[in-house]
DNA sequence: CTTTTTCATTTGCATATGCAAATCGAGCTT
DNA sequence: AAGCTCGATTTGCATATGCAAATGAAAAAG
């Protein structure tokens, strides 16, 4: 651990010690500051830079490790964990570990991308300026050949510049973006619709069938990052998810 | 707090000292021995039945209040916490409250019940075995008149008796059961129907509308309370949730 | 060169201690 | 009787200390 990491830690002076560092260092690992795999400082180390016991230094870190933000072992010392991949219901994060998983091949085509100023629609989805640089996707994902999902997306190219420069030809941009951006912030919202007739063609449904709609907008603190709309053929889609009274399971 | 409380405590050796003593309380909560605004013993009382500092039995109470099963305030003691109302996405777990937040007037009517073994569509529906005794309602609630969902719902009668000599005419079963029992598991499943011609007469659509299909199944520890069909007129509503990747916000 | 042993580092757990903050209630004052 | 003060109870926070467990790395042995 490099001394300019360690001097990345500094606390803020409000509420408990042990409050300020646990805060110090979450903050420092979501704005990506540490990312995945870096080594945290060890307690030793913190309790020096920081003027705090052992025991203080240890009472954040472990709350940490019990969020799930860092992996600790004994003697290998403290690193940034991966986020989660999945969590609880909806997170149908990667569209072709979906089909991967119902035993299906996965493929997918772009049927249409441009990029520049968001019309007036698309903004107000984003909640974004219209002034505002982003790309716009429309693809399909298919399972063993048949469609899948329609995918409609737009990027907010201002917090990720390098979608300018991505084609999209080996990964989708659902499974790109996982990769190439940190999510703080998601809202997913579920709604049945009748299918209009382009998409109905598209998902090769009858026109008005019932569809399954996910929109999923997603955010690192308050930057926007995407906004999807997901259309699934109705009946064949269902979403499950396991909960208890305090928490996803 | 009486001594037939403190010793309802016991450790059972398993694991650190400081997890045993969570474990231990939170088992008495979830178990229902400790229903909500029941005293928690104090630190000092804990810590000299299980015989451990209190800084350890502060550890454990420490962390069930972060997880919410407990509420502590200095001077006045630690007290059983009530569940959370609501938790995270689709937790429309009260209808009438549901409606009251739309700012629309609830009523609801009562179409069929049935008491006695669960016919075999039933039985698989809770994975029940065809002998068990259950209570099977049908019932249409209704936002300022008109038909807001339609729900169909068994419910176990081994687990809550009681059901049999409610009527639920104050109360509609699902906010009636959250009185009357503890669930520790819950699932939920959501997909996109077509309404079938009865289904739409009652809700006052035309067949074959979109419509959003929640099911949703509860438990407590392995056994089955209740599993009810909710069937929404699509368009008109959608379930939001918002998440961070590290749990719900 | 490979295997084994030992050592040092780092985290995990438990305890004892001291003080601070909140607040319920009893007793006192007016 | 109403309001106030003050003390006792209970939780919250921080520290110092000691030992145990895990394990990576270096040293020793073969």
């Amino acid at each position: 651990m490099s001394s300019t990491q360690i001097d990345a830690v500094t606390l803020d002076g409000a509420g408990p010690l042990y409050d300020q560092i646990r805060r110090a260092i979450r903050d420092l690992i979501l704005a990506g500051t540490w990312p995945p795999g870096t080594a945290v400082p060890p307690e030793h180390a913190l309790m020096e830079k920081l003027d705090a016991s052992r025991m203080t230094v240890h009472r954040a870190l472990a709350q940490l490790a019990r969020e799930g933000l860092i992996t600790r072992r004994r003697r290998s010392g403290t690193i940034v964990a991966s986020p989660p991949a999945s969590h609880a219901m909806l997170d149908i994060l990667s569209i072709p570990q979906e089909v991967g998983e119902l035993g299906q091949a996965y493929s997918c085509r772009i049927l249409q991308r441009r990029d520049g100023k968001a019309p007036r629609e698309l903004a107000a989805r984003f909640e974004l300026g219209r002034s505002a640089n982003v790309a716009h996707l429309t693809l399909l994902h298919f399972a063993d050949g048949a469609p899948h999902v329609l995918e409609d997306r737009v990027i907010h190219i201002a917090t990720i510049p390098q979608v300018v420069d991505e084609s999209f030809a080996q990964t989708p941009p659902g499974d790109w973006l996982l990769k190439h951006s940190l999510w703080t912030q998601a809202e997913h919202a579920i709604s049945a619709v009748a299918a209009e007739p382009e998409e109905a063609e598209l998902l090769k449904i009858d026109p008005g069938a019932p569809c399954l709609l996910v929109e999923r907008r997603t955010w690192n603190q308050a930057e926007p990052i995407t906004a999807v709309r997901l259309l699934y053929p109705g009946g064949r889609h269902r979403f499950i998810g396991r909960f208890g009274p305090y928490g996803a399971v």
